[in-house]
RNA sequence: GCUCAUAUAGCUCAGCGGUAGAGCACUUGCUUGGUAAGUAAGAGGUCACCGGUUCAAGUCCGGUUAUGAGCUCCA
């Protein structure tokens, strides 16, 4: 028969020959490392017949796929076989890979803790340890029913008897028997695997929905190599040691308490840097045409009703009890969770023309939503935040234009703020929707078509828009690779209509405007986390709290220290001293440490010389300026 | 919201039935020292909150609140 390889070219095998067949007809090296193949862009086994002119790649352990398969049969055929191992009456549920590993769920009824994985990880390396090959039945649905129910694996049972295939079931045998029910495809033998660690337990939901039983969730991480497993381990260790709870204790940034979960107390040198990403967001703003406004805290129900908010997101919002000096108001109202009804409110203040749009109000408005108390995390996801939110009033005509304005600058503020990468997801139409197709279709190219002009990369994500508009998400990634979904650009066909906001068309006529929601940081409580992570606590100049810090060595030049001070205060910096009578050395470790930028070091020979020993942050060198130079070098620095 | 875990000094943590301990930080004294911890002394705690068991509870049990890891959710 013939096979086609991906580089179109062909070759004869004999009838019944399967994929390492073709592997060792191609060459040693490749049936050596071969564990899987690719038929005509399906994952196939490696040992499956192949077909007459199909199409064949060869999937490598050492490959993106490879990796994969090989911990997709690590937790199938390793984790899940220790576990049986060690715990008989467990039962399997299901175990899929992840991102950089993989996790098996499993009803246990005896409670697995982080202790026993070490257990675990032995009884793994034993069954590793056999080498053994695994095979593949297919079975039909009632025989694979036969199997599982013999074992008493209830979970299988429900996810054969819950699919809609009749036949070709793939069970996966090792050379003692154990067998688990998989899609496929694995390794062909277990000694293609390689490093791995089980990370992590959890609790997990039966296909994930609350109303199931609760399952021991075990997950791991595997790699080909010790070295690649060390490499990730030591990013997972870089992570935590970046996390901005520790470091915003550490550096004195910020604090919750239990009497206000999910709100942060801002501390003088977290507020420093909130207020100068807060006063550079603004001053873009402004040099972008939008108008800041500000709308109220506390609005009546009403409003929220008609907004839609009360209907479906009452359980979210905060709603405030009349008390009994106001009991005659009889008035329920809510904190906002949105700032955009009280934008319609400020564009419905006198009439609107077409020649007003686009109309684009901008505000740093504080918003609170009731977050589920499990899902709240640092500044990440917090109740009360304040999001840099803006809407753009403006025709169908303008929003191609609009969105590739938005998406321009979108990418100079994170540019600014270090962000060089970002990647664009487009999110097109749900089931549930409002709007005619001919306005989806419309708005969906809009979007599609200003991304394509400005050349930039995206992905679409089908049917995952709101019921009111399709939208784009931007998810920009950090310094140590890790991806965060920040800004948003949504299209609303609802909202000005049901609030009933018109403007005067080129016809006469009253038309609805489309309305845009759009945010670039998202909120400034999670984009400072973000931050923080991303540079360590190591800002950048014009953002760190403290940014220089004036180290005297003895008390004579305490004086001169306090000059130096007030001529860079004078120019806007950032600077204190420190006279304490305590040794450089000391002090230099605690501004490091406190990550301050640069600490100049004052003793008797910069007092006579009317210089500075510059310092900065994340080196060790020392440098000696004159006053004046290192004054201007520093005043240079400070703009963005 | 769900599961599991955690809550002791400002911070990081030890103590796990017989009414509290370390290091750092803090205060004071000595020390004026040249780039990541000078030195001595002192002060500092309703052991998260409410209840129970016990002669006796940070210590065991239950509840509440908050936090953490996941899950679910995120307009």
């Amino acid at each position: 028969m013939k096979i086609v390889l991906p580089d179109k070219s062909s070759r004869e095998l004999p009838a019944e020959s399967t994929g390492f067949d073709l592997a060792k007809d191609i060459g040693p090296g490749l049936a050596k490392s071969a564990i899987a193949v690719v038929v005509d862009g399906i994952q196939k086994d490696l040992n499956d017949v192949l077909k007459d002119k199909s199409e064949v790649s060869i999937i490598t352990i050492d490959s993106k796929e490879g990796i994969d398969i090989m911990r997709h049969t690590l937790t199938a055929q390793v984790l899940a076989k220790a576990v049986k191992n060690l715990y008989p009456e467990s039962k399997l549920a299901i175990g899929p890979t992840i991102e950089n590993g993989f996790y098996y769920d499993v009803e246990c009824s005896e409670a697995i803790s982080l202790d026993d994985l070490d257990k675990i990880e032995r009884e793994m390396h034993k069954i590793i340890k056999s080498e053994s090959s695994i095979t593949k039945k297919l079975l039909s649905k009632k025989e694979a029913l036969k199997v599982f129910k013999s074992l008493d694996e209830s979970y299988k049972e429900e996810i054969i008897n819950e699919s809609d295939q009749e036949d070709d079931f793939q069970l996966y045998y090792q050379d003692d028997d154990f067998v688990d029910l998989c899609r496929g495809p694995h390794l062909p033998s277990l000694g293609f695997i390689g490093s791995f660690k089980l990370t992590k337990v959890s609790g997990a939901y039966w296909k994930g929905d609350a109303n199931n039983k609760m399952l021991t969730r075990i997950y791991g991480t595997a790699w080909n190599t010790d070295k690649d497993l060390n490499k990730y381990l030591n990013t997972l260790e870089e992570a935590e040691k970046r996390d901005h709870r520790k470091l915003g204790k550490e550096m004195d940034l910020f604090h919750f308490q239990d009497e206000a979960p999910g709100m942060v107390f801002w501390h003088p040198d977290g507020w420093t840097i909130y207020r100068n990403l807060r006063n550079f967001v603004r001053s873009r703003l402004q040099d972008s045409g939008y108008i800041e406004v500000n709308t109220p805290q506390v609005i009546d129900r009403k409003l929220w009703e008609a907004s839609g908010h009360w209907d479906k997101y009452r359980e979210n919002m905060f709603i405030t009890e009349v008390d009994e000096e106001h009991a005659n108001e009889k008035r329920i109202n809510a904190l906002k969770p949105m700032n955009c009804p009280g934008h319609v409110q400020i564009y419905n203040q006198g009439i609107k023309s077409y020649k007003d749009l686009p109309l684009k109000y901008a505000e740093f408005g504080l918003c609170h939503r009731y977050e589920p108390s499990g899902t709240m995390h640092g500044l990440m996801r917090v109740r009360a935040f304040t999001q840099d939110d803006g809407h753009i009033f403006c025709t169908e005509n303008q929003i191609e234009s609009e969105t590739g304005l938005f998406i321009e600058f979108l990418s100079s503020l994170y540019a600014d703020l270090g962000f060089k990468d970002f990647d664009i997801k487009l999110s097109t139409r749900p089931e549930m929707r409002v709007g005619t197709d001919e306005i989806w279709d419309k708005a969906e190219e809009a979007l599609e078509a200003a991304i394509k002009n400005l050349g930039y990369p995206y992905r679409i994500d089908e049917g995952d828009g709101a019921f009111y508009g399709p939208k784009l998400d931007f998810v920009l990634t950090d310094a140590i690779g890790r991806e965060w979904q920040c800004g948003t650009f949504q299209l609303d066909f609802n909202l000005a209509e049901r609030l009933d906001a018109q403007y005067v068309g080129e016809d006469g006529k009253k038309h609805h405007p489309v309305m845009i929601h759009r945010a670039v940081l998202g909120s400034f409580e999670r984009f400072i986390g973000i931050l923080i992570e991303n540079y360590a606590g190591k800002f950048p100049f014009w953002l760190a709290p403290q940014q220089v810090v004036i180290a005297s060595i003895i008390s004579d030049v305490n004086d001169y220290s306090v000059e130096i001070m007030n001529l860079l205060k004078k120019q806007g910096i950032r600077a204190e001293v420190d006279l304490r009578n305590e040794k450089i050395s000391y002090k230099v470790r605690e501004h490091s440490s406190k990550k301050v930028p640069i600490i100049l070091a004052i003793g008797k020979n910069e007092m006579n010389d009317k210089t500075v020993s510059i310092r900065r942050i994340g080196s060790k060198d020392t440098n000696v300026l004159q006053l004046e130079d290192a004054i201007n070098e520093i005043v240079k620095e400070n703009k963005i």
